[in-house]
DNA sequence: CGACCGATCGTCT
DNA sequence: GACGATCGGTCGA
């Protein structure tokens, strides 16, 4: 069980360490309460030139300022009113690179998780999808900003490693108002998972 | 299984 | 004032 240091967020290919992430356990310890859960499915978000990204074009607000800070922070967001999604910031200060976890399988906590997320049956949309990742884990967007190094949130390697074979990249998920930018192959995903989110391919 | 649709509200224009 | 980096329920095949 080892944390993730900062180098490993703040390397500058975003998409390198998208995959990288595949495998890693996303842990949060809220009021004592540890849940933790194995990272399926991720996206990418590139920065400035990706339209895809709150980032696009160098747009600043207060939202997304902390894309803009070092790697290694937490950016949640609210989705449609409903949903906090969690991103990683990663690469330098002023390079507002992140990358959004979409599914985990748990791996620990998984009754805290079915309490949190209120679902009457336990199956694989316990934490597939970016807003049930979230719910299950207990992250709003008051999350926003944690140092994953510091904080109740944190990212760890505790060894294990999907196979090269076993990893798939395609489009992302939902960003058709992205133009040409949709088609990039920035989502990555582990074959057969059966909590990864949308088409498989 | 796929298509459709309503929920719900902070953020940006 | 419009619109989401979504989800879960419903309806029909």
């Amino acid at each position: 069980m080892k944390k993730l240091p900062l180098s490993f967020y703040q390397r500058n290919n975003v998409l390198e360490i998208a995959k990288d992430l595949l495998g890693k356990l996303l842990v949060t310890k809220f009021d004592d309460i540890t849940t933790s859960a194995r990272i399926v499915e991720v996206e990418a978000y590139a920065g400035v030139n990706d339209k895809a990204s709150h980032a696009v074009g160098g747009r600043r607000t207060e939202r997304n300022e902390i894309m803009y800070a070092k790697g290694g922070f937490t950016y949640v967001y609210l989705c449609y009113g409903i949903h906090h999604l969690f991103n990683v910031v990663t690469n330098k200060k002023e390079i507002p690179h992140a990358i959004l976890i979409r599914a985990v399988e748990p791996t620990e906590g998984i009754s805290i998780m079915q309490d949190r997320t209120r679902k009457k049956v336990l199956d694989n949309t316990l934490t597939r999808g970016p807003g049930n990742v979230s719910k299950a884990l207990g992250i709003f967007t008051y999350h926003s900003g944690l140092d994953l190094v510091r904080s109740d949130i944190r990212i760890v390697d505790d060894g294990f490693q999907y196979k090269k074979k076993e990893i798939a990249v395609t489009t992302r998920i939902g960003v058709d108002y992205a133009g040409p930018d949709a088609l990039l192959p920035y989502r990555f995903i582990v074959r057969d998972n059966p909590y990864v989110s949308g088409k498989r391919r």
